[in-house]
DNA sequence: TTTGATTCCGTGCACGTTCACGGAAATTTT
DNA sequence: AAAATTTCCGTGAACGTGCACGGAATCAAA
């Protein structure tokens, strides 16, 4: 307590008369020690307030950790390219721990390209993984045989129904959906709104806006009750079809004008929206990637709402380094991240 | 480049058939090697790609940092107990690297008490320091004195004028006034708006507020041109003369409904707000106190400005834990942190 | 009592740096 | 050419921990 210095295993050493072998196996309880040596060790160590010196173990430990990140190919200027910056800064930190970071990357539309991933994934013997769960059924077969192995694992955007997971970093979906409304229409009564969807295949794969969707209908049904919301279902692989769905729409009804959409694409309607300009319009959509911030800038978009993939893979990473090197369980185990609401006055510093 | 291995400063002496003394003078340029042997290592480190093991140099390293952080006195859930958040979580990393943070506080109203803390700044000989500067010449003078000691420093909050610092955190003010009038209005034609300011004594602080003023003005010039901005002044060491001064002010302008203050005292006002509701009403502020957020739970305050002021001194330590501890300059000199919009709907997760 | 097995424990090297110290080599001075 | 400097360089002991190895002590079996 009176002492400044750091106190070290020596000081244990010195102060039980035992060895630092005999020490340092009571501390990382591997056995081989008897009963009141061990007491012994643990009551000095708790005296002394000994915190082992994390960088003497890393130093002297010729363990090096392999962190997985399994996640869809990263497109372009997609959702998940954003996810890129916060790898590489986890790479940085765990790579001066004298760790690894590998990516495993599949196609988000095929499972078997999945599937195969998993398999690469698991024969290149990981220390930890960080799993981006788009297809239910195989995750858990992924995450059965991980706990089998007992390799720690993390989700990130998503986590499925599962208890043995370390740790999930992602966006609360229903209440995003919530805040997108109000900043779609801000509590006043508008009559009506679309919502763009994305034609999707019926594989078994999750879709996590249907919460996104579920806090917007919500938060529209409390606050404007007389608000109607249209549907309007666009495929993403058809670009060229887009401009003719929302001509088709706008015709019949030409009342709506406010817009809002669940995932990172609002861009695709953009080039629309630009050359079908409308006083007063609002449009909000999800997530920074460049051509949403360029319409944001523009004023086409009025509002994003941000969820940061990227914060969310660096702080899983982290937490399986904390885990993997420093023995540190992570503080919290489910996290959400902050939602940010961005607008054209807002983006510059971001 | 094809071994996988990690390189180490045996690899240089290998390649070199220099010493590990000759390699390590000339990986820290710290003189007594010729010209010759100079060369020979820093190439040898080039095509290497030599990294220095950080925690072995922490490790043989006996010196250990001070950080100093010079910054207002932390009332209760004012705008600075916020930043203590971010002292803490530098603390872990810092101190987890044998180096030590220590507060220095001081009055942001007296001058005095400022040039007090300077001094016992000074005299605790630390090895760099963050500095949050509310009065200009002293500040300089303490500038001037740390240069002369080569003692590295970073401002935070707001930054005077001056060319000796490492680095700078802070807000872009201008356009968080920008973006104050923005979520205010909403670009709407609002007819007028209340400004709420607060009296200041002519002492010689600097009112970083000023240009978020500015900011502000502007928006409403570009694009609400006809709307009235209405000032009032209050005092916050007379909270109980403040619902007087408004009741004065609505008492003559009963037509004004929207209301905007530049500073954290925003919850100041929610009293009266919450006495005279009154529909449709915006009312924006800055920074996420805790009073501030449960006014806006209520819905009170319908939009706050967060700045971070955690993250503005977590990076600023870090920054200076960077260059003392692991020699790496910060990326950037001027760091504008983002401005993020809470509302009642995003504030939840925050 | 001797042997063998078991349980427990201490010794010593390794990890990749830092840095003080002492000394060789090169250069200048007498 | 010897002495005195100056410049440059190598050696070796830390820093705090992990872990392999071998050996002492204890106990059971012969």
């Amino acid at each position: 307590m009176a002492k400044n210095e750091t106190v070290t295993l020596m000081d244990i050493v010195r102060r039980t008369g035992l060895s630092k072998g005999t020490v340092d196996r009571v501390l990382h309880n591997r056995g081989e020690v008897s009963r009141k040596s061990y007491d012994k060790v643990m009551r000095a160590a708790e005296e002394l307030g000994y915190k082992p010196n994390v960088y003497a173990s890393l130093l002297a430990s010729p363990r090096r950790i392999v962190i997985a990140v399994l996640l869809p190919y990263q497109a372009p200027d997609s959702f998940w390219a954003l996810s890129a910056s916060g790898i590489e800064r986890a790479r940085e930190s765990v790579e001066g721990l004298g760790g690894t970071i590998v990516k495993v990357e599949y196609d988000q539309y095929s499972m078997d390209s999945f599937r195969e991933a998993c398999g690469r994934l698991l024969e290149m013997e990981p220390s930890g993984v960080v799993i981006a769960p788009l297809f239910k059924h195989e995750t858990s077969l992924l995450a059965e045989e991980l706990r089998a192995k007992e390799i720690p694992y993390v989700y990130i955007d998503s986590k499925p129904d599962d208890d043995g997971y370390l740790a999930y970093f992602g966006m609360p979906m229903y209440d995003s959906g919530y805040l997108c409304a109000d900043q779609l229409t801000g509590g006043q009564d508008v009559g009506s709104a679309l919502v763009i969807r994305i034609r999707r295949d019926k594989l078994r794969q999750s879709d996590p806006t249907v919460n996104r969707r579920a806090g917007f209908l919500d938060y529209l049904a409390e606050h404007v009750p007389a608000c109607t919301v249209h549907s309007v279902f666009i495929d993403p692989n058809e670009p060229e079809r887009i401009d003719g769905t929302l001509d088709g729409f706008f015709a019949a009804h030409p009342e709506v004008r406010d817009i809002a959409m669940f995932n990172s694409r609002i861009h695709l309607i953009v080039p629309w929206l630009e050359a079908h300009p409308r006083p007063g319009r609002r449009v909000v959509g999800f997530d920074n990637l460049a051509a949403n911030i360029a319409a944001l800038r523009r004023g086409t978009v009025s509002a994003l709402i941000a969820q940061h993939p990227d914060e969310q893979v660096r702080l899983a990473i982290d937490a399986l380094a904390d885990i993997l090197l420093l023995k540190r369980a992570p503080a919290r185990r489910d996290n959400f991240m902050h939602m940010d609401i961005l607008t054209r006055y807002n983006v510059e510093y971001y």
